[in-house]
DNA sequence: ATCTACTTGATATTCTGTATCAAGAACTAT
DNA sequence: ATAGTTCTTGATACAGAATATCAAGTAGAT
């Protein structure tokens, strides 16, 4: 059962329909091997032939994104984009080069924040980890 | 040694002019405690009678972040805002309460990364964590 | 005092994201 | 199948953030 099935059962159990915008956007999520945005989601669709409405693109990826089938990467120079995702606590390893993404997750930062909170009696209610560099296959095809 | 001190004189070993609208802005960002965004810093300027321009506080603020006197704090919920900050590696423990921001090193972290990279065949290049819950103090002056 | 290059700021403009609300579908129950 | 209820959609308008432009102004060097 690939990201698609499981989002749209998902969907299903939570009560939400499962419409023909939806269904294309979904469609549309995968094709992505870099973070998008909204604005680029709602042109490629387009350029696609597929009539969608600007607000429902924004609606459906903040849907999305609310039940964590979708992570948001911030970029270091500013800008955010979506990643697929799966429910659950993840961080992310963002190739500069080529975009792609790798999830991962980071259990021993539990431990290190834990102490940082203890020292500092601050209460850590949650954290975001963001990594990123060059992949494996980028490093392969050019120099540097 | 201050802040501001030193960030004029890194400015000017730099070759960046030390203005009016700069000196006022400056003097301005040490009044925030918790993170601010350029539109708000812009609307405090006018507030406090500070003539500047908007375009200035937009290129003031990015010129200093550039050279990592300011740093980026992004909240869960997606905006984010400037905090004071010192050229070098450090991240932030925001209070999602009060604002205020706690700067800290993560030495550790550079291990979690290092064996995830090779793991990956990732080469890292840098990363961003940020941790945000109620500080001591928020948690002193209100239940829960 | 003078000069040059860096800065500024008013304006216009682009772009992102949201509010509105009638029309249209998906799912349910019959 | 059909009807009905409620969720969704999308065109439009709108609000807000951030940038481009470029003449006028000024900091710092000589």
């Amino acid at each position: 059962m690939g990201w698609t099935e499981r989002v749209v059962e998902h969907l299903a159990d939570e009560g939400h329909r499962l419409t023909g915008p939806r269904r294309a956007i979904l469609e549309h999520i995968l094709r992505y091997s870099a973070p998008f945005t909204a604005e680029e989601l709602l042109a490629d669709l387009q350029k696609a032939g597929v009539q969608v409405g600007r607000a429902t693109v924004y609606r459906t990826l903040e849907l999305l994104h609310t039940n964590q089938w979708l992570g948001l990467v911030h970029r270091p120079e500013g800008e955010h984009g979506y990643v697929v995702a799966e429910p659950g606590h993840q961080h992310h390893l963002v190739c500069r080069r080529c975009g792609s993404v790798i999830a991962f997750q980071g259990c021993e930062l539990e431990t290190l924040l834990g102490g940082l909170a203890e020292r500092l009696n601050f209460r850590i209610e949650g954290h975001w980890l963001e990594a990123f560099g060059v992949c494996r296959t980028c490093q392969m095809t050019s120099a540097a």
